[in-house]
DNA sequence: TTATTTTTTTAGGCTTGCCTAAAATATTTT
DNA sequence: AAAATATTTTAGGCAAGCCTAAAAAAATAA
């Protein structure tokens, strides 16, 4: 049985692991979580006595495999939490965030389990990001920015990189929702600025937008 | 912004309230929530300063109106959240409760609300027990058992006193289900135990029992 | 109404998770 | 490679929520 604090250490861990390949910093950690360095280190003490990471002094933490199936497990959870809000309660996809991160702490496997099947098997969270399976399995797609395609190819809106509420409204704003196929259309010389095709309509976006969307080249 | 622990001890108030007109015991508070006497002293104390209750040393708790609102709000929540568990994710009655003692303390009124639309405004939770409304309001009705019940009587069984899962799962061994009809066809002199039909089959059952079933006379 | 028993509160301690400030180590710059 | 800078750890503190044991107050019995 672990703390919530401990659960959301190891979960920030998780997610700072793949930026970059050798041990997660404490500082970064401590970043992510808005805490302090020094909380953070205590915290990784602990999470090395219980197995659940590598830890060395001054060189960052790395999850262990039990370490990771348990991140992987409240990542699920948080992510069916979210499907079960935007399908069934009417929550825009800007509005879940907070209240998933409560629910991702409920204790129940059947209850995980049985919310899977009640959504039927969700792939995806409202964010486009993959829901790993009972097993700690996730699929990961390989991430293909806006930004990253040329001129007169077409992608299909699958994610978002920040997923912070401001983003997320801006979006909904310019009716740029989940599944829109963007065609780039011409690309501004001077701030690299994107004019792009959506629906029937045309509209710019800027290059730090752009390479906040995740896309597939269709 | 309340704690669990501040939340929990306000349940228990209330819960308690209903046996005692006066006070409510610091020892009833401590054996109801497992904990010790010295402890719910302590939380007694800050509950008071935050306006939830009126304690008075050595004259036990009384919840304010701000306190009770509170203590049915997280009721609420309690016995949504077990209509969900029970009509969506197929949970049996006895295996709800303590899923949603989490499930009672996320904080999203939006999300209380919505998901209150979305089971379609049920107005009592899997054992019986009445759903308070937005507003705290709670409709109690007065609670008649079956062993108050006369020979030749029929009770419909909508509620029951003691919600452990032991007595929860007697029940269902016996189809004994929320809705039955209950007609007290003879009491044995030696033990008080009644002999009761049940849709087309008869059965007996302690007077212990019959005193933890409530029923509406019909 | 005094003595006994029960209940409640106080006092002092412990753990968890956070903090700041100082010390130690690592990294980068010159 | 030494100096300067940045990062991380250690040391020491604090609040919340729990505990045990002792003291105080209330309730009950003699």
């Amino acid at each position: 049985m672990l703390t919530f604090s401990e659960e959301n250490h190891l979960k920030s861990i998780f997610h700072l692991s793949s930026e970059s390949e050798s041990g997660v910093s404490t500082n970064s950690i401590a970043a992510n979580l808005n805490t302090k360095a020094s909380s953070v280190t205590e915290m990784l003490k602990k999470l090395n006595d219980k197995l659940l990471i590598v830890y060395k002094k001054y060189r960052g933490a790395q999850l262990t495999e039990k370490g990771r199936k348990t991140a992987l497990n409240i990542i699920r959870k948080h992510r069916l939490w979210e499907v079960f809000l935007v399908d069934k309660l009417n929550f825009k996809w800007d509005e879940v965030h907070d209240i998933a991160e409560q629910l991702e702490h409920i204790q129940s496997e059947k209850l995980t389990n049985e919310l899977d099947k009640f959504l039927n098997f969700p792939t995806k969270d409202p964010h486009g990001d993959p829901i790993p399976n009972p097993a700690g399995f996730i699929k990961f797609t390989p991430k293909l920015k806006l930004s990253d395609l040329n001129i007169g190819e077409t992608g299909k809106f699958v994610g978002v990189k920040d997923s912070s509420a401001t983003f997320l409204k801006y979006l909904d704003k310019r009716q740029i929702s989940l599944g829109s196929n963007i065609k780039v259309l011409h690309q501004e010389e001077f701030d690299q600025s994107l004019h792009v095709g959506l629906d029937e309509s045309n509209l710019t976006i800027s290059i730090k937008t752009a390479s906040n969307l995740y896309i597939t080249k269709i």
